[in-house]
Formats: C-alpha cells, sequence, structure tokens
DNA sequence: GAACTCACG
DNA sequence: ACGTACGTGAGTTCA
C-alpha cells in the first residue's frame, strides 16, 4: 500500500483519452469551423482529473504515427483498425498544444506504443517506492496494477472515471495482474486483431485462468479439458502465445526521464486562457479563472485589483511624473448622462499602470485645474508613454472639446475585438473581459435615482481598466495571426478621429421647416384616419398590425396574401395587392408612408435638435456592423427619406451651418458591382465598366441575348434587380419577389446570367467553398467575418450564411473603400486649408459643407481621392452634386 | 423584449 | 421539402 507521505504520478494514455472524448462528444466546432469536442473532452477529464488526484508529477503519452514493434511479430497486428477521421486528428495537435500549456510533458517514443512507455514511466516510478496513477479507457492497462500502480478507467461518456486496485480487478473480472495478459490472448481482441482461441470466450478464459493461473499451466493440465477446448488450445498454440507477446506490455522503453520536467505545478495561465478562448471554451475559461484566484499568491501576479484615489492634481501629476518612456497606461473614463455625450462632463477617470496599481479620479473635484489633468496626459504621451484605450473616438471627443489636441493612442481595446469578430453582439469592456479573460467584473449596481457610490464605481473603473492589459495581450496574438493589425493600425484607429470631428460637427436643421412640415403632416393623417375609419366602419388602433389585420381579413372579408410567424401580414406589399380589392388599402399605405415621416422623422427628429446650435448630433458607430459597414444612430442620419418625393421634403431642412456654406456630396456610382467585377475577374463585367457602359442595360441585353439598343426600359429594370440579386447571394425566391414575378421566371433570369458571366459563377462557387473550409470570408483590406452557420445541418441557417458569404466580402470592401477615402480627404482638409467639413457617411457617400468659394478646388480634390482610394480592375466612378440643402442637390 | 413595419445603402 | 434576398436603426404594439 501506498504510503501518505510518497508522492504520486499520474500518467496519461492520450490516445485512448482522445478517442473517448471524441466519440462521447457530438461534434463541436469552433465559430472558425475547427473541431473541437475531443480537445474539450480530453481537456476537462484531464483538469477534473488533477483537481482529484492532485498529483505531484504527471506525464501523457501518444501513440507515435507509425506502427510499433508489434508490427513484425504479426503484421496483422492493428491491420484491420480505421484511420483515426480527420475530425479527430486535426484536434491532436491543440491537445498538444493544452498540455504545452498546461506544462505537462508528452512522451512520444518511435516504434513503441503509448502503453509501452506508460508501462515504462509507471514501472520506474513505482520502483522508487511512490504512487502512481495510470489514467486510460483500455483495459489491457489493468495489467500494471501493483501495490504502488492503480488504473482510472474512464467510463460512460467523459464525466466518470473509475478507479481499479487489484481487488477490483479480482472482484469484477476475477483475475490478478499479471493473468490479464494471459486473459486477454486466450479470449482475443478483434479490435487489436488479436485473434485468441476458437471457442474460448470471456466466460471460458476466466473459469480457464481461474483454475490454472497461466497459460503454461493451461497446457500442463490440458487432459483434463473438455476436448473440444483442449483440441482447439493444441491447434491454435501458436497464435495464443504470439498473442500474448502482444498483449504484454514493454516496461523496458529506453526513456531519458527527468522527473523534475514531470512535476506538475503551475499552468500557463495565459497561454492556456488563449488557447481556451480560441477554441471557445467558455466553462473551461471560468473554471481556469476560479482555480487561480483560488490558488493563493497567484491572484495578486495575474491582476492587481488593488486601486487608490487620487484626491488632489498634485497626486496625479507625481503619478505620471514617475512613469518612464515605454510605461504603458490603461486609461477608462465616465461621462455624466446626457446628449450628445461628448458634451458632458466626465466625472471619473481610471487610469491603470502596467505592472502597478490603479487609480481613479474625480475631474471635477479639482476645481478650474480639471484641464490640467487632460494636459498631462497628452504630456505624458508625448514623453513615450504608450495610452491604453476602450473606445478611443470617445478619447478624441474628449480631447476635442476641451479645446486641446488629441494625443495618439497605442491602442483600442473595442476597436480590435471588433476586428477579431465584427459579428459578436457587443463590445462593452466587461463582456470582453468575462470573454477573453473569463474575468467577472462587478458592475455597477446602482439603480435608477439612486446615489452612485463614487468610490465603489471608481474602484470597479479602475479594476477594469488594470485588466486591459491582458486584454490587449489576447487581441494583439489574435489579430496579429489573422492579419488584422494593418486594419487596426491604418484604418479604423485613425478613423475613430475622423468620426469624431464629424459627429462635433453635427448637421444645421431649419426646425421651423420642419415644425411647418410636421403639422401639414399631421392634418393630412387626420383627413386619412377620418376616411380609412368610415371605410372600415369603425374607430380603431390603426397602428397595430393586429387590429389592422381583423378589419382587413375578418371584418372586410379581403384575401389574406401571406402570413408572418404569429398572423396575417399586413406589410406594404401586401397592402398593394389588396388596393386592387378595396380602396381602403391604398389609403392604409399612404396613413402609414405619412406615420412613418412624422413619428421618426419630423416629431422624432424636432426632439433630437440641440435648441442652442440648431444643429442634430449622430453617432457613427465603428463596431456595429457584420461587414465593416458604419451604422449611425441617436438619430440615424443614414436613412433620411429619398426615395419617395414626399418623404425627400424632409431633406430641405438639413442646411449648411452659415451663409456662404454649401452642401457638397460625392457618391460611388455601382461601387458594388465593380468590387464584384474585380473579385470575380468576369470578363463581361470588367469590359463593360472599363468601357463606360451602363451596367443595368448591359446586363439586360447579356441576360435577354438581345442588342445592347433593343433592351427596353422594362428589360432594364429587371436586370438592375437581378444585379441587386446577385450582391446579395442570389435566390430566385428573393429575386421573385424583388420583381414580383413567378420564381421560375427568376431561375431563369439567374440561369441565364450566370449562363453569360461564368466568371461571376465560378467566383461564387469558390467563395462558398472557402468559407466552407476556412470558417470565414474577408474583404479586400482582410477585414475578416466569421460564419460558423455554413457548417449548419439546417438547410436555412446554412443557406442565410451561403449568401452572407457572397455578399460580406463586396459589402465588406465597399466599406474598406470609402472609409479609406475619409481618411486621405480628411487629411487634406486639414492639410489643405480647406474650410470645409465632412458631415455624414451613408455608405457609398460622403456628405460635406464646404465656402461656396471653394467647391472649384474641394470637388475635383474630393473625386481624386474617392476613385483613387483603391485600385481594382475596373475604375471607381464618383458622382459629384452640391446645393443649399440636402433635398435640393445638382449635378455638378 | 419580441414581433412587425419601414426608412436608407 | 425546405422558405430567404445583403447590411442597418427606430417607432409602435403587445405579451
Amino acid at each position: 500500500m501506498t504510503s501518505s507521505s510518497a508522492e504520486k504520478l499520474v500518467v496519461i494514455d492520450g490516445n485512448s483519452l482522445l478517442y473517448r472524448a471524441f466519440y462521447a462528444l457530438p461534434l463541436l466546432q469552433n465559430r472558425r469551423g475547427e473541431y473541437t469536442n475531443a480537445v474539450y473532452g480530453f481537456t476537462s477529464m484531464l483538469i477534473k482529473l488533477l483537481e482529484e488526484e492532485k498529483p505531484d508529477y504527471a506525464a501523457v503519452a501518444f501513440d507515435p504515427p507509425k506502427p510499433s514493434f508489434r508490427i513484425r511479430i504479426d503484421q496483422s497486428y492493428k491491420a484491420q483498425r480505421e484511420k483515426a477521421p480527420p475530425e479527430l486528428s486535426e484536434q491532436i495537435l491543440r491537445t498538444r498544444q493544452i498540455l504545452e500549456a498546461m506544462r505537462i510533458p508528452v512522451f512520444e517514443v518511435e516504434d513503441y506504443e503509448a502503453d509501452d512507455v506508460i508501462g515504462t514511466l509507471a514501472d520506474r516510478f513505482a520502483k522508487k517506492g511512490q504512487a502512481v496513477t495510470v489514467v486510460t479507457g483500455d483495459a489491457d492497462l489493468l495489467q500494471m496494477i501493483s501495490d504502488h500502480i492503480t488504473v482510472m478507467m474512464t467510463r460512460k461518456g467523459i464525466s466518470r472515471m473509475e478507479r481499479y486496485d487489484h481487488i477490483r480487478l479480482k472482484d469484477e473480472y476475477g483475475l490478478e495482474p499479471n493473468q490479464v495478459i494471459d486473459y486477454k490472448a486466450l479470449k482475443g481482441d478483434s479490435s487489436d486483431n488479436i485473434p485468441g482461441v476458437p471457442g474460448i470466450g470471456e466466460k471460458t478464459a476466466r473459469r480457464l485462468i481461474e483454475d490454472y493461473d497461466n497459460l503454461e499451466n493451461i497446457y500442463k493440465n490440458i487432459d483434463r479439458l473438455k476436448k473440444r477446448t483442449a483440441d482447439n488450445l493444441q491447434e491454435y498454440r501458436d497464435q495464443l502465445f504470439t498473442g500474448r507477446e502482444l498483449v504484454s506490455l514493454r516496461r523496458d522503453v529506453p526513456l531519458d526521464i527527468d522527473w523534475e520536467q514531470c512535476r506538475y505545478g503551475e499552468p500557463d495561465y495565459e497561454q492556456l486562457l488563449l488557447l481556451f478562448n480560441k477554441l471557445e471554451f467558455k466553462s473551461l475559461v471560468n473554471k481556469l479563472k476560479a482555480g487561480v484566484s483560488n490558488n493563493t499568491g497567484r491572484a495578486d501576479s495575474v491582476h492587481s485589483y488593488e486601486s487608490e484615489q487620487l484626491e488632489s492634481l498634485d497626486r496625479f501629476t507625481s503619478l505620471l511624473d514617475k512613469l518612464k518612456p515605454g510605461d504603458n497606461l490603461a486609461l477608462l473614463f465616465e461621462h455624466e448622462k446626457g446628449r450628445p455625450y461628448w458634451k458632458q462632463p466626465v466625472y471619473l477617470l481610471a487610469l491603470a499602470v502596467k505592472g502597478d496599481k490603479s487609480y481613479y479620479l474625480q475631474p471635477a473635484a479639482f476645481g478650474g485645474q480639471e484641464t490640467d489633468i487632460w494636459q498631462q496626459l497628452a504630456a505624458g504621451r508625448e514623453r513615450g508613454i504608450s495610452l491604453l484605450v476602450h473606445n478611443v473616438k470617445e478619447w478624441f471627443h474628449l480631447f476635442r472639446e476641451i479645446g486641446l489636441d488629441p494625443p495618439g493612442f497605442a491602442y483600442d481595446t473595442k476597436l480590435a475585438s471588433y476586428l477579431a469578430d465584427p459579428a459578436r453582439g457587443s463590445y462593452d469592456l466587461p463582456d470582453l473581459l468575462q470573454l477573453y479573460l473569463g474575468v467577472e467584473v462587478e458592475q455597477n449596481s446602482s439603480k435608477k435615482g439612486e446615489h452612485p457610490d463614487f468610490s465603489r464605481q471608481g474602484q470597479q473603473l479602475a479594476e477594469q481598466a488594470a485588466t486591459m492589459f491582458d486584454l490587449r495581450q489576447c487581441l494583439q496574438e489574435e489579430l496579429k495571426e489573422q492579419e488584422l493589425e494593418a486594419l487596426l493600425y491604418d484604418l479604423e484607429m485613425p478613423l475613430a478621429g475622423v468620426l469624431s470631428r464629424m459627429e462635433r460637427q453635427g448637421i444645421t436643421i431649419d426646425t421651423g421647416y420642419l415644425r411647418n412640415l410636421s403639422a401639414e403632416i399631421v392634418n393630412r393623417l387626420n383627413e386619412l384616419e377620418s376616411k380609412i375609419f368610415f371605410l372600415a366602419g369603425e374607430e380603431f388602433n390603426l397602428n397595430s398590425p393586429r387590429q389592422l389585420s381583423e378589419i382587413l381579413f375578418d371584418k372586410l372579408q379581403l384575401p389574406e396574401i401571406r402570413k408572418t410567424k404569429t398572423g396575417r401580414s399586413t406589410d406594404a406589399r401586401v397592402l398593394e395587392e389588396l388596393a386592387f380589392h378595396h380602396e381602403i388599402a391604398a389609403l392604409i399605405l399612404h396613413y402609414r408612408q405619412l406615420t412613418k415621416l412624422e413619428g421618426t422623422y419630423l416629431s422624432g427628429l424636432i426632439e433630437l435638435v440641440d435648441q442652442k446650435e440648431q444643429k442634430l448630433y449622430t453617432n457613427f458607430n465603428q463596431t456595429a456592423t457584420a461587414t465593416g459597414r458604419l451604422s449611425s444612430s441617436d438619430p440615424n442620419l443614414q436613412n433620411i427619406p429619398v426615395r419617395l418625393e414626399e418623404g425627400r421634403r424632409i431633406r430641405r431642412a438639413f442646411i449648411p451651418s452659415a451663409k456662404g456654406k454649401i452642401f457638397f456630396a460625392a457618391d460611388y456610382s455601382q461601387v458594388e458591382l465593380r468590387i464584384l467585377a474585380h473579385l470575380s475577374r468576369d470578363p463581361i463585367l470588367i469590359e463593360a465598366f472599363n468601357t463606360g457602359q451602363d451596367i443595368h442595360r448591359r446586363t439586360a441585353s447579356e441576360v435577354n441575348k438581345t442588342a445592347l439598343e433593343d433592351v427596353t426600359p422594362t428589360m432594364r429594370e429587371k436586370a438592375k434587380a437581378v444585379n441587386f440579386g446577385i450582391i446579395y447571394g442570389s435566390s430566385d425566391y428573393g429575386l421573385a419577389q424583388g420583381l414580383k414575378i413567378p420564381r421560375a421566371e427568376a431561375r431563369a433570369y439567374i440561369d441565364s446570367y450566370f449562363e453569360r458571366y461564368s466568371g461571376v459563377k465560378q467566383y461564387m462557387e469558390t467563395t462558398i467553398e472557402q468559407a466552407r473550409e476556412k470558417g470565414y470570408v474577408t474583404s479586400l483590406f482582410n477585414r475578416r467575418r466569421y460564419l460558423p452557420e455554413i457548417h449548419s445541418s439546417n438547410h436555412n441557417l446554412r443557406s442565410f450564411a451561403e449568401r452572407m458569404a457572397l455578399n460580406t466580402p463586396i459589402q465588406g470592401s465597399a466599406a474598406d473603400i470609402i472609409k479609406m477615402a475619409m481618411l486621405k480627404i480628411d487629411q487634406i482638409i486639414k492639410d489643405g486649408g480647406f474650410k470645409a467639413c465632412m458631415l455624414l457617411q451613408i455608405h457609398d457617400e460622403l456628405l460635406f459643407e464646404i465656402e461656396e468659394d471653394e467647391l472649384n478646388f474641394f470637388a475635383p480634390m474630393v473625386r481624386r481621392e474617392m476613385e483613387g482610394a483603391f485600385s481594382l480592375s475596373v475604375p471607381l466612378q464618383v458622382d459629384l452634386k452640391w446645393g443649399g440643402s440636402w433635398e435640393e442637390l445638382k449635378q455638378l
């Protein structure tokens, strides 16, 4: 028996556990499409084992890729065994990386199996009089059991393991450890291709061993056996002894063992966390973190959560003065509530010094000296201190608001994490800390109206600041791997500066005009409402689709065109149908149109106009879309009506901020189709753009196989819809809806398109193929979007992912290009002494307000920079317009 | 908070 | 047999 003072070795049968994990768990994948089930199962078994066994030493053995010496004893040994499926083999490398991060040595010896290595390790360790636990799913290893060696066998799935010592072995199998070999040789093993002896199965083998102890003794007493058994034993004697040789573990594998290297201590937490995050093992990340903080002394070296409030400017100054060039400072702050957010006072600032303490302070408490704080931070940057922030755009705002030039910021964890995975829902710091580091930060628990506890909030923010260094480390490695660094440093981070200027500039609104328009629309709404109620024969809530559908389909018995998830659809397309049956439908359509205008764009916008400046301040969100586009919110100025005349009148309220200024707009023409031409290298598409043809007309002529001159307006309209469809991922159903034609006809258009544009067809096919292979697609600038559902067995989800795979490189590249152009133009405005201001970006269009007399210089510059932002295999074309309001822009 | 509808590119 | 065009944000209703 083992004495309590003895040290313990855990030695693991790597292949056995990995196979077990693989088959016990469903085929899990991470969002990149990498299979992870075996790694996950293996790792969680390993962690559980280490927790329970608390070994002093640990080692793992793997089978080498080539067959062992046993193949020379018997050519058919393991011959029938199938190769591991690729979904499993691709997980071996990751498993080894995990073991490396856990600092557990891996043994793999050519010409020997893992079992032999385990036998040798266990034997040598046990000979020192110490305890060994062998972990496996393979009963062969039960032969190792001794006073010093026990075997943990995996059972059912991955959650349970059972320990075998010689008592349990005797109880369950009726065997002594050294009898395991003879027993198995007798009964055979189909999985290792050990034939055994015909007619002898588990029962007989067990009885024979029980009665006669070993093979030699069985043969000595062969006369006492049943004739049939005896005959078979005689006939298959050679085979039986060969089998025994195959089953016997070697305990003399030539190994140089340095036991100190096997000593189990601290894993490399950072490396392990990084791996778990890549593999998306959320529960293990949490477990690891929990383990880390339980492990006393370790928590402090991972994160220092100590923070101190700075009560005076002197304390702040001396803190900054102590910092040396190359030091890192993480910064977070919080505004008071209000709009626009960047005009609100900062009530809390938190700082963390890398490798040192963190601090928080209340800038307003320093009286008139608040500006000094920001000045000193900027000066710190000048002295070579790296500033690490989360959402650099807010910092640009902060400095501009107090009239300082913003310093350079070294890293933005928000933008970095967006590039690492732009489809994620949230980029809030606490969420990222949870996701990447498994850190559960205390969230501000003060409820509305409750007085927030400043020091508590300060400590929370300081704690978050302190963890940003580890977050940056993770993100830097991830971005380097994905080659996203240029996109971060040269595009998104500088763009944040441009966006902050645009947001600050705001856009002037003619509120009086908007109010008049609102009044007019409200009047017309009232009239419409009365007419509708009269036709319906009763009053009801027109804004409720539910009540409306009761009126239309139950009371008026109009035909139900389409269903929604929960009821009968009443959307515009349905109402257009119904207009053929009843005059109420057209009125409702008009009502809907006007309520939208009134609610969202008239009274909705008026409320948001800054009274003092008569301006609207939008937010350009840089981390909102999965494709790389910007979005605009509070208010959204990227969806101001333009298509219908009635809505277009809203734009008349958007005016330049002063006399002598005009609006100037520049928009890319057909940018997405041009990008498609470039990406697909389709000769027809390229030629059409290179010769400056009307692309929809050309498509119509190709698809209908008619001469360009014979294309009718209807044909062109349909071709336009087809071109849209192609960009969106082309489905016949979608095109049919867009064109209001039968699906078969839509199918025919698409087929005809792909017949002519075979380059596009091929591009689509290879794009989907690559998405499947890699699990993601990329834009021109290497912006990446993961599409985990491309592997879904659900047809619907998979088709969605395939259309995203087709659309994202196109939409994303267009976003890359206009962002690049914005950077260049912004730079030139600053350098060239232009008074122009960039106001809005609407995906393929930029709106500026400029001095009337600089139009002649400014316009060609903008065209040059936008068209030259990136060189495609077709020209980029930019159309220019100008005017006195956003409504009346005339072609330049 | 989900569902529906609708404004934009 | 399936049921969808791609990407957003905002207002309203209703459970």
